[in-house]
This record gives structure tokens, sequence and C-alpha cells, in this order.
RNA sequence: GGGUCUAUAGCCAAGUGGUAAGGCAUGGGACUGCAACUCCCUGAUCGUUGGUUCAAAUCCGACUAGGCCCUCCA
């Protein structure tokens, strides 16, 4: 398995900590408001990377965290905390907004077909472990109080740009308009491991701690939850680009600085899904979600389908047009498969030569463009329809595109009868020259959402 | 200003030194009473420009265009 590693920045073979089980974390969702199509991209990369891995074999234990705590909308004194924004915009307290939107993400999380990872962990459920995190590193003298906050101070580690490849002197504070200088921090790039002095007098999510009442930074939680799930020791980690600094870049020096030694080996960043004047954001242009596709009539499947046939490290521009082209795509494949019918015994040799290809495009870090193509190669190969729906299956185990879930609708009976009695009238009436009646009755049936569909084997029926 | 990534046909794209996969769309054809479905056929010398090489979309340089990051962001 060859994965590109931000770290370093380059392809790289993949070697697990532990054989036996490759531990991997995902940063969650803040969860005050709804998630848009671009967040739910990177959570589809990682869906395929975790599917990839189990796939090929490898056990994987996989956390992901819930933000509920309150993130400022931005560091300047005017900042906001986002939580407490949602609350104020609906009426409810931070809690009830966190659980709201929380069920809102599961609930688009299925309808992708994404899997929940097992272990999802609340940012408030670990206060205790941010707290001993920054107790252990006020200890080793890399954290220090001021102005009655904690701040890390990232002169005390070596490498803190590695992984951003940035460096100190570039950075502009107040690079954008903001954002002001915390004249508390020592570094300009020091940050908040926690909070007591808030710059907000209606804080509203509060815990007591060492150093007062308060709440926790940012960039310790994702730490914190990690390192108490899956140890000391983490091979992937993964995320948004945007991510990759302030917020992986400061896990590592934290998280280091605790541990005493090398913490993650992998970080995995997946791209960004852009509109046509750039990044897709929650604030600006249309607010593209998963249900506004659905009430504008797609299935959210395609949107998946649509991410698939992109790699997960290039930039995407979606658009209406694009993908209604993209449902078609995926709606043609559907029925390809949908033809097939059960006709013989497996051929080993196939499944052999066609799986090793599926392996190999995912294998090269996670082409799943390539994969989808070994899918297609498949359908149209010289193999009985047992041997193709075997590899359908098989490889949907990754793709999760809901290939086979096509089944016939059960539909009624009497419906069923009636609509039989229907296509036997039309049949008639064709045979008798009376394209009006014939032409009607398709009408009548289509109305009601079925579909006629006149093959070599006679006239067949779908509900729509 | 600094960092970083990208650039292949109308669209999504594969390709990692040896003479451009695949899917959709388009056009043509078969089937059909017409249509839908299905099937067959149909397209690009790889942003521009230098260089390395017997050989480059693939490596190196320059240029151009665009995205993202520089302390809320997937």
């Amino acid at each position: 398995m060859k994965l590109y590693n931000t770290l370093g920045r380059k392809i790289e073979e993949f070697i697990p900590y532990n054989k036996d089980c490759v531990t991997m974390y995902t940063c969650g969702p803040t969860v005050y408001h709804y998630a848009h199509i671009g967040n739910l991209r990177t959570y589809i990369f990682e869906d395929i990377l975790e599917k990839t891995l189990k796939y090929l074999g490898y056990n994987v234990k996989r956390a992901m965290n819930i933000t509920d705590v309150g993130h400022m909308t931005s560091d300047s004194d005017t900042g906001e905390d986002k939580m407490l924004k949602g609350a104020i915009r609906e009426h409810k307290t931070v809690y009830e907004i966190a659980e709201y939107y929380t069920n809102a993400f599961k609930s688009d999380t299925e309808k992708l077909n994404i899997k929940w990872p097992e272990i999802v962990s609340k940012a408030t459920d670990h206060i205790s472990d941010y707290i001993h995190i920054i107790s252990v590193l006020l200890e080793k003298d890399i954290a220090y109080p001021a102005g009655g906050n904690i701040y890390f101070d990232v002169s005390k580690v070596k490498d803190y740009y590695e992984l951003s490849g940035k460096n100190a002197e570039d950075l502009i504070v107040g690079a954008r308009d903001d954002v002001t200088e915390d004249i508390n921090k020592r570094n300009p790039a020091d940050f908040g491991l926690w909070f007591t002095s808030s710059k907000f007098d209606d804080q509203a999510m509060k815990w007591d701690s060492p150093w007062g009442v308060g709440y926790p930074g940012w960039h310790i939680e994702c730490s914190g939850i990690s390192i108490a799930y899956l140890g000391e020791y983490l091979d992937i980690h993964c995320g948004g680009v945007d991510n990759v600094f302030p917020h992986h870049t400061n896990e590592i020096a934290q998280s280091e600085s605790y541990l005493g030694h090398h913490w993650c080996n992998y970080w995995c960043h997946g791209e960004h899904l852009n509109d046509s004047t750039g990044k897709m954001s929650k604030s600006k242009g249309e607010f593209l979600t998963v249900s506004l596709l659905e009430e504008k009539g797609y299935n959210p499947l395609s949107y998946r389908y649509f991410c698939l046939k992109s790699h997960y490290r290039n930039q995407l521009v979606f658009s209406y047009e694009t993908l209604t082209q993209t449902e078609n795509e995926y709606n043609k494949l559907l029925n390809k498969i949908k033809s097939l019918k059960e006709d013989g015994t497996l051929e080993q040799e196939k499944i052999t030569l066609y799986q090793d290809k599926f392996k190999k495009a995912l294998e090269n870090d996670l082409n799943t463009s390539s994969a989808l193509t070994v899918l297609y190669d498949v359908l149209k190969d010289e193999m009985n329809d047992t041997t193709k729906l075997y590899l359908v299956k098989d490889f949907d185990q990754v793709l999760s595109l809901s290939l086979l879930d096509n089944k016939e609708k059960e539909i009624d009976e009497n419906l069923k009868a009636w609509i039989l009695e229907q296509i036997e009238k039309r049949n008639e009436a064709k045979k008798n020259k009376d394209y009006e009646t014939a032409d009607n009755i398709r009408e009548e049936l289509k109305s009601k959402g079925i579909q006629i569909k006149d093959t070599r084997e006679g006239t067949i029926f779908e509900i729509i």
C-alpha cells in the first residue's frame, strides 16, 4: 500500500507500527451547523482509506472526534464562539445544538454510505485528559501561563514547521484582517491550550481546572482523544488540507512533547471541493448540503461517485451541470449491473485477475478513478454474470456505491397485476396499430412512476 | 510578501521514460410504429517554452494561469 504522506511530501510505502492493527484518527466535524458537501468529501476519502485497508487485510481501529466545544469564529477581539453563535441563532442551548447537528451529520454520512467509525467521541467527554496533558506540558516547561491562559511555547520544539513546510520568519501575523495579535503570547506562533480569560463574557461551556474555570484550546482535543483511544503510537492521521497548518502542526507539537517520542507516521490530507469561485464555505455562496441535493432530486450516492471518479488529492470543482452528468453516468452503471443474472459457477481465474487489478489501483495512493475503470472492465469482460456479480459485490465493499442494492422494489401484488394488465392492453393496441391508445397507456404508467421498456425478450417495467 | 499544490479532449479523468486507459456528453448507425432502454462505430500529441535522453505527457529549468494555507475553517 502506497500513500502520500504530507510529512515528507511524497508517496511512501505504508508500514504500520503493528501489523495486526492499524490505528487511524480522523478529525471530525464541529457541530454548530450542517456539514456542506465539501466537508463530506474529506469523510468520503477517509472512508475509502479505511475500507481499502480492510480490503487489503488489515484490522483498522479508527477514532473520530465530534467538536462540541466552542471554537472561535476568529481570533480577534470581535470573535465569537461558534457553538454559542449557533445557539443564539436557533434559541437553543449549546448542548442541544451539538446534539442536533451531530445527528444531522450522522444522517448525511449514512446517505453517502460512509461508515461511522467504531470510536466516535465528543470533545467535551475528555476534559480531564486535556487537563492531564496540559499539566505535563507545564511540568516540562513547554507550556506557560500568561494572562490567565495556558499557552504552548513553539520555540521549545524542534521541527515545529516540518509538516507545514513553512518557516517562522515568513509567517505574517494578521495576514488576514480579522486576526489580531494576542499580547499574552511569547512568540506569535504560540497557541492556547486552556483559556480562563475568555474574550467573551458569555462563554457557555466551562470546566474547572488547576488554572481556573475555563475551556480547552482547539488543538488539544484531537491529541487528547487520539491518545486516549488509540494509544501513544498512531499510524495514520487524516483531515482536510486546511488542517495542515496550524491544527495538525500543533497537534504534533503538543502530542510529541507530552509523550516524549515520535507519535504519528502518516499524515493524509484530502483536497477541497471548490465551486466556480474557489473554495466552498458555509459563509460564501450557496450552502450545499446533502439535503439540498436531495431536494433538487439528486441521489446522494451520485455525489459519492463524483468524488470517487476523481482523486482525493485533486481539487474538484462542483457545479450542478457536472453533478447531473455524473448522476447519469452512475445510473447507467447501475443499469448495466441490474441486467446481470445468475447464470453459472464462479470463474476463479477471472476473480483473481480482477481483484489484483482492483487492489493495485487502490494500493496506488487510493486511485479510485482507476478502481472504477477496473469495475467497467469487469462488466465488459467475457465471463459469466455470476462471476461479474461476485466481483461487483466484492469491489463494492470499498466503493460503497450500493451497486447491488438496486433489487426490484417490493411492490403490491394488486399493483403488479394491474401494471401487467396495462402492458397487455398496450401490446394488444400495438398489434392493432392503435398507437394512440398504446402511447396513452405508456404515458399513464409513466405519470405513476412506472417506466416501460421494450426489450427483445418482451416488455418489462421498472418503478422509478 | 512567504509557503504549498495543480495544469491531459466539451466534462470527470488514467498515465511515474518507449509512440495517449476508461466513463459521460457529442455525432453516425442498429433495434423500435415513434420513443426510452440496450448494442456498435466516432475524438486529444498532453498550459507555454528551453534542456537532459536513442526516446518525455512522464525528469530538470523558466514562464503563464489557477487553487489552497499563513492561527475559525474539511
